[in-house]
DNA sequence: TGTTGTAAATACCAATTGGTATTTTAAATT
DNA sequence: AATTTAAAATACCAATTGGTATTTACAACA
């Protein structure tokens, strides 16, 4: 009984992966440049032979972590769930509600990760810019991809454009992510989150 | 000829004014954290002594950013030119419109200060939170107030809520901006741009 | 089982960080 | 003109930053 895998005193993956989780959190919170690798070893009890041997820099540990965790979250949290909705609009403002409902009221004070870096690196680091806008279009991509099924399957209009819809809703998630972030008032989410609703619904048929 | 006052060698108001416009940028560029006091130094001329004597700390500084410069910045740009509209509803789509239209390229991608500042410090410090709302008040409540001057006025739904729909509009600029500084494109902003147009016209009575 | 590659620990480093104590000097006040 | 106040310069500081060179030890493989 118990796995053999789990009895392992080294495991690199597992390393690995730490590293990436504590980061996450500790960039999450402090912004990228902010964070100290000091205090990620600190929190994962790992020492500096450990990171470096699997980040070469400190820049590495961040595009990793933008290509792997960032890119399964947005997957995860704004795409993967909107294949269970017959009506992909509805999809979004049901998913999107869901979000905001189930969000901690100490994570909503922090904001969307992807928005966060976003905002932080794009204008200094051309390899983040790069890597940040790539996971940006998986989500608008994405979008995209759902708003065009609506129109085959008649819930909006033919007339509307899904990519600059798609590019409009994102928009409303990060903005609004970021005006919680200030006022950290879950009602102020709620109204963004009825303004978005309002404006779909002009735009189906009928 | 020649004002005797530019002939002073020392000028306590005008250093202060240097340290905040140089910071300004220092901080519009690099984020406030990863903003360098000895940058900002070199940059004016100046020396610790100087700095220190107008900002006890580098927080100082920031805060009177955010009191002076970014609340002036705010109601030039967003706020004082809805005067010139007969019909707000029209002043804030054009507005909009002129000020993507004349921000240089290299800004466009810096975003907007107050929103980066929001991203970045409103979740790490209290009272750059607690100043960085009041100036988000200053400008979700101004337009607000032309709002409702818009309902009284006849170019805005009686049924409207002015004060969500006043929310929603600046979430959309600092959304807009954000998204710019990944994209880099002005076509992504004018097509933002477009959204909220079409939104607004369906608020219009008639 | 002995060998080898690599995961991880340890100890160190130069550069930079925000900040301070002291001194100089210019300007306002008497 | 002498004195006082405060603006600014200088030189310094401890703490922290990301990063490296070297060593140790575990685990897969022959």
């Amino acid at each position: 009984m118990g796995k053999a895998v789990e009895k392992r005193t080294r495991n690199p993956e597992l390393t690995r992966a730490r590293i990436l989780e504590v980061a996450f959190m500790e960039i999450f919170v402090n912004g990228f440049q902010a964070a100290s690798v000091n205090n990620i070893l600190d929190k994962t009890n790992l020492t500096k032979g450990a990171f470096f041997h699997h980040f070469p820099t400190k820049q590495d540990l961040g595009y990793a972590l933008v290509d792997e965790t960032l890119r399964e979250m947005v997957l995860d949290r704004w795409i993967r769930p909107l294949e269970d909705y017959e009506n992909p609009l509805e999809g979004i403002i049901v998913n999107l509600r869901k979000i905001i409902d189930s969000t901690e009221e100490k994570h909503l004070a922090l904001g969307c990760p992807l928005n966060n870096l976003v905002q932080e690196m794009s204008p200094i680091d051309p390899i983040f810019k790069k890597k940040l806008a790539e996971v940006l279009e998986v989500w608008v991509g994405g979008i995209e991809k759902y708003l065009k099924k609506a129109q085959v399957r008649g819930y909006l209009n033919k007339e509307s454009n899904p990519r600059r819809l798609a590019e409009f809703i994102v928009m409303n998630h990060e903005g609004a992510f970021g005006m919680t972030k200030s006022t950290c008032d879950r009602k102020v989410f709620r109204s963004l989150h009825a303004s978005l609703k309002d404006y779909l619904q002009t735009l189906t048929p009928n």
